[in-house]
DNA sequence: TCGAACATCTTAGCTGCTAAGACAATTCCT
DNA sequence: AGGAATTGTCTTAGCAGCTAAGATGTTCGA
């Protein structure tokens, strides 16, 4: 630990700043080509990324919208082949959502640039280097994700 | 440039994805404490970090808005004194969005939570390794950029 | 000077959101 | 075990914001 310069930290921001705004529009870019709203795809993703599959419930909680919201999107979701409803054996009040992985495949090539893309920036450091960035990366996220839950 | 291990590469996609589904709650969460919609925020982000006063043709283009979707977001963000509509003096046809800064000072806290918490990453590297997540954050945006705009 | 091009605003119609309540399955309490 | 309260999802009414098309006002070029 070390005191900053203040340009350097005004530096970092502004990167942070431009990765965010990048961030929205190419989750923008991305929702419109796999023919879904932002919010759709926003959910989709939730649920991709999830453990195991996740209640129509647990997806308003974690989006924020309202359960009823959350019906549409599955519906919409569901007609787009996306993701298959299913009761839960357990408690049949619940519905499961189960994505459709075989869907994906349509889209490879989205994931295969963004993929490639990676592995160009990445391609500029050595080892030692990798694992500094890792290291950020990490600390990154975990602190990120403290500040937007208490935001 | 070395070859890199299948492990490697899926933990950072992983970092990836995750970093992104954070930013687009970030976002949501600031817009609402903000008393804005996400595309009104979204609008106005793209007018702060412009050069000069964006029109609102220019910001139609870069929100991916209908012209007419732009009117009503100037509005709102107009009437909650966020910005300013100018006419351009020497095209009476355009209207100039001009940032009032002074309505930001009320959530200088959201910005000072979010400068806080890069400081605290950034102070568990020392200046060599910096030098390198400067590196990957500057490379990382403008593949990045390239990456967004032909989507 | 007049018509074409341009920048923004207005409006009609539509989609998707919230809030409230209906419905069905489960759990709790005696 | 049996009725009441709770839980999870869906349905509906009403509303906000988006698009597309056209109206309005301004500029530019011949």
């Amino acid at each position: 630990m070390f005191d900053m310069e203040p340009e350097v930290l005004e530096r970092f921001t502004w990167y942070m700043r431009e990765h965010s705004a990048l961030t929205i529009m190419f989750h923008t870019k991305v929702a419109e080509q796999m023919g879904l709203s932002a919010t759709d795809e926003k959910c989709l993703d939730l649920a991709i990324r999830a453990e195991g599959p996740l209640t129509a419930g647990r997806i308003a909680e974690l989006s924020g919208l309202s359960t009823g919201a959350v019906t549409g999107v599955i519906d919409r979701l569901e007609r787009a082949g996306y993701v298959r409803r299913v009761r839960d054996p357990h408690d049949r009040r619940k519905v499961l959502v189960e994505v459709t992985p075989a869907e994906f495949v349509k889209f490879g090539h989205l994931f295969e640039k963004a993929q490639a893309s990676l592995v160009e920036v990445l391609g500029h450091f050595d080892s030692a280097e990798l694992e500094v960035i890792e290291r950020y990366l990490k600390l990154q996220v975990e602190t990120f994700r403290k500040r937007v839950i208490d935001t």
